[in-house]
DNA sequence: CTGGGGATGGGGCCC
DNA sequence: AGGGCCCCATCCCCA
């Protein structure tokens, strides 16, 4: 706003059409309305006659405000002289940023001495970034050499309080930094005023700051150029040490004001308590509750140049800059690097990775909801096998009453939903449904039953379901191998003779080949098939009962469209997947395995035993495979394991 | 789509 | 000055 007004201050002609100006004021001097020709001429914008009185105006309240620069200067109503009296930091050739967006003219005129309170406890935040590129925001300001040595010191003009000027050290070209900031502050790089009466490039700029960053890091704070070796204020040091692209606030809090939040020393336990509204923290250390304070306060005088982060300690900025170079040189042997070294130890103590501490042991790395608590699998079998007792008992009663309608629609088969169990009943920790009674048993299925549908269903039957695209199982044949199976899972590894049994026993994987014959052979993942053909591949199989476990492998193979399918027989690859990809859960463990969801397939006649598929596709251990997956649910709400046959 | 839960980023603060 | 712990916010993954 304020430097809009100035943005159109200036232009060719500028000083002889407002002559006005030095009538008005006459310690507007020519040099300055100079400068603001300049700087305005390359803006090309002209001034519109209501921002000229916006600059006279400013000019006035600016020398009204601070009427000693008037008055202190040696050589009469100089502003100019003024400048080169003002702050070493000024009269130094080096690049300091001088950040008082409270004048808008920044640059032009001298840095006001320290003020007293400003505004209170708020934070009285400038950030020259947010303000246009114009006079008012000229980021670099070299001033020429004094004339004269015997200038005033640093202190004698300023005090001990240099917080109150908003200055920076800025290096574009610092290692911190990343190419596009370096790139970003180049391009920001204005020319520099006043360098032997003209204007500073760029790249002279930028080759003195990086003179002043490398005297900083030896020790040097110093600025280059100057023949006095005049000193960096200490805060200024401090920041050039720290070499990252920051800058000091003036919050305007000073310390009186700190102070008065910390109470006296406690007597009893030499803690010094804080004195904030609700909060009595104590410490027991004076610097402690003192930044403590600034906190509550605000007082947040180092800034992050970069982001635009103030913190209150500089130990805090130093190492919230280096999160802007990206580099985590804090290395985990599993890979994993962290800016920080405390980030590091927490990572290496979570024990997620082959890198976990000793005292920290490795366990699986499992981000997300992890899945229901799940009894081993003996524990399972045996209740699914008590829970198929019931349903067998279950469903011939049911078909002796004619209870299980034959059509495959849920509508028609009073609402029952085999594929919707009910989300509530948790048989593990619902008293209501003890599955150590058969009245608990009978209770949940009742439940399960009754709940409504929320997905397209097959229905049920006593002997038979019948899924989408018309084909009809078997049930009879699936649920009673099952029973059998379920108490004795590893009696049928790797028997054709009992297909279904092992669709749901998914100790051993299988195989459904281009006749649609199970084989339960252990597959390798490298089955022979195109990449390219084995998407389609998928959604046939999806589409059709490919996935014939835990049904009859002769309805599978009566429907298929064995054009489709042009697998051959998979070789077996010990110590591969199939050691382990085969069980369901290690199946989760490998990497970027993408399923489509579980599509229901079957189910048992009372509802109880459910089972779907899913299509896969994953990358691991330098291959790449698609599968699609089988995936059970017994009448006890808990899930099988699964099986994947892979296609490639 | 939503919510739960683990991992990480990062600030506050202590030592 | 720097390391480490605590805590909270956010991200990410999953059900």
């Amino acid at each position: 706003m304020q430097g809009a007004q100035l943005h159109s201050a200036a232009q060719p002609g500028f000083q002889q059409r407002h002559p006005q100006l030095q009538q008005m004021d006459p310690r507007i001097q020519p040099q300055m309305l100079q400068m603001m020709q300049e700087q305005a001429s390359r803006q090309g914008i002209a001034p519109p006659e209501q921002a000229m009185k916006n600059i006279q105006n400013q000019i006035k309240s600016f020398y009204d405000h601070y009427p000693h620069y008037v008055n202190s200067s040696p050589q009469g109503a100089s502003p100019n002289l003024d400048l080169q009296h003002a702050s070493p930091m000024i009269q130094a050739t080096t690049p300091i940023m001088i950040q008082r967006a409270a004048s808008p003219l920044n640059g032009f005129l001298p840095s006001p001495p320290p003020t007293q309170k400003t505004s209170g406890r708020f934070v009285r935040h400038v950030d020259a970034a947010l303000m246009p590129i114009n006079l008012a925001n000229v980021p670099m300001v070299h001033i020429q050499q004094p004339a004269t040595h015997d200038m005033p010191l640093f202190e004698q003009n300023f005090g001990s309080d240099y917080s109150s000027y908003q200055s920076s050290v800025v290096d574009p070209t610092s290692p911190h930094l990343s190419p596009e900031r370096q790139a970003s502050m180049r391009a920001m790089s204005m020319p520099t005023l006043f360098e032997d009466g003209g204007i500073m490039s760029s790249p002279e700029l930028m080759a003195q700051q990086h003179m002043m960053m490398a005297a900083a890091h030896e020790g040097r704070y110093f600025y280059p150029d100057s023949p006095m070796r005049i000193p960096m204020s200490p805060r200024e040091a401090m920041l050039a040490s720290l070499e990252v692209d920051a800058s000091i606030e003036d919050t305007g809090i000073s310390a009186e004001e700190v102070a008065a939040y910390i109470s006296q020393q406690d007597p009893i336990d030499s803690k010094w308590t804080c004195l904030f509204p609700d909060c009595g923290k104590k410490f027991g250390r004076k610097e402690n509750i003192r930044s403590h304070v600034q906190t509550h306060l605000g007082d947040r005088q180092f800034k992050c140049n970069h982001c635009g982060k103030c913190f209150v300690r500089q130990h805090d900025l130093k190492r919230h800059a280096k999160i802007h170079s990206g580099d985590k040189p804090h290395k985990c042997p599993c890979g994993n690097g962290f800016a920080r070294q405390d980030a590091l130890t927490r990572h290496r103590q979570r024990g997620v990775c082959p890198g976990a501490l000793p005292g920290f042991e490795r366990r699986e790395v499992k981000r997300g909801r992890p899945r229901k608590n799940r009894p081993e699998l003996d524990e399972r079998a045996d209740k699914a096998s008590r829970a198929r007792k019931m349903d067998a008992r279950r469903g011939s009663e049911d078909a002796d009453a004619g209870a299980y309608s034959s059509s495959s629609s849920p509508s028609e088969s009073g609402g029952s939903n085999p594929y919707t169990p009910p989300p509530h009943l948790d048989p593990y920790e619902d008293e209501a449904f003890s599955l150590s009674t058969a009245e608990g048993v009978e209770a949940f299925i009742k439940a399960y039953q009754d709940t409504p549908p929320t997905s397209p269903a097959t229905g049920g039957s006593p002997t038979s379901a019948s899924r989408g695209d018309g084909l009809t199982f078997d049930l009879q044949a699936a649920s009673s191998p099952l029973s059998h199976h379920a108490s004795s899972p590893s009696s049928h590894t790797n028997q054709p003779s009992s297909l279904t049994t092992q669709a749901f026993d998914f100790s051993a994987p299988l195989l459904v080949d281009h006749a649609g014959s199970v084989s339960p052979t252990a597959v390798s993942p490298k089955q022979i098939q195109s990449p390219t053909a084995a998407s389609p591949l998928i959604s046939n199989l999806h589409a059709t009962p490919a996935l014939s476990h835990g049904m009859s492998s002769s309805a599978s193979s009566s429907s298929r469209p064995q054009s489709q399918h042009q697998m051959t027989q998979a070789e077996p690859t010990p110590g591969s997947f199939a050691d382990g990809v085969f069980d369901w859960g290690a199946i989760e463990t490998q990497p970027s395995l993408v399923t489509d969801g579980f599509s229901p397939v079957g189910a048992s006649p009372a509802g109880t035993d459910l089972w779907g598929e899913e299509d896969l596709f994953g990358e691991g251990k330098g291959e790449e495979w698609r599968g699609v997956g089988v995936v059970g649910m017994d009448g006890l709400g808990e899930e099988w394991d699964g099986e994947i046959s892979w296609l490639n």
